[in-house]
DNA sequence: GCCGAATATTGACAACCTTCGATATAGTCG
DNA sequence: CGACTATATCGAAGGTTGTCAATATTCGGC
């Protein structure tokens, strides 16, 4: 109930967002979440959300997230594009260099349609 | 604030556990993470444990999940199973039918990992 | 304008996932 | 016991995913 004020900003919000559960979720709310699950559900992806949400004004440049997760370059890339296309990160080229960010409340969003069933 | 006795719980809990994010997450718990989100990370078994979660007592009978999915009976075994796997689900056989039941915490736990983050 | 460095895209391949029909298992009621 | 019903398991088909090497693109410096 501490969240009513929350939840209404967050039905008013992008492509999603009422509770998990009470009534059931829609076909296509179920393909939005999952859509948005998927793109965290590997561990790699989860690594570098984890890098990036650890480093300086939570934003990293490509060139540092290589080494720690120990995979090639394309693939690294790879990644991040699909972490960006659910909403996780944002992208900004500064010169040669791309540095990735986190979206401030993606993650928290995600959480709360999760923690709905628990909260109650 | 006011699941902090929650929160204990869950960090005496099983397998995992504590924040996605300030200490970068390691190779281990992204694993583990990943498979759980992985469990989640489908249109068809959201479906399912939010009709289970929305069910009275938090629990349906398989043949009551069958055909609000609109898939095929061995289909949504598999996809319970895989849910019961990742410890969303547990099960109980009544009689010839199984009842699956949402475990108490199970997706709030997860939310909390996510929720880190955004809470900072 | 050209070279080198950082990142993105492409194409290919193996592994895995979702789904189904067919079949096996387990439990109930005559 | 035997037929029926509910659920699980198996095997296969088609699609998707993670990864890499090779290549394209974009940008800064000489």
């Amino acid at each position: 109930m501490l969240q009513v004020t929350d939840v209404t900003d967050v039905a008013a919000d992008a492509d999603c967002c009422t509770p998990l559960t009470r009534e059931t979720i829609d076909a296509d709310r179920a393909e939005d979440l999952a859509r948005k699950l998927k793109a965290l559900a590997d561990p790699t992806r989860l690594r570098l959300v984890s890098i990036v949400a650890a480093s300086e004004g939570e934003e990293a440049c490509v060139c540092d997230l290589i080494e720690p997760v120990g995979l090639s370059q394309p693939t690294v890339s790879h990644h991040l594009r699909i972490l960006m296309e659910a909403g996780f990160l944002s992208r900004s080229k500064r010169g040669t260099w791309a540095y990735y960010k986190l979206v401030p409340g993606a993650l928290g969003q995600l959480s709360q349609l999760l923690d709905v069933t628990a909260s109650r």
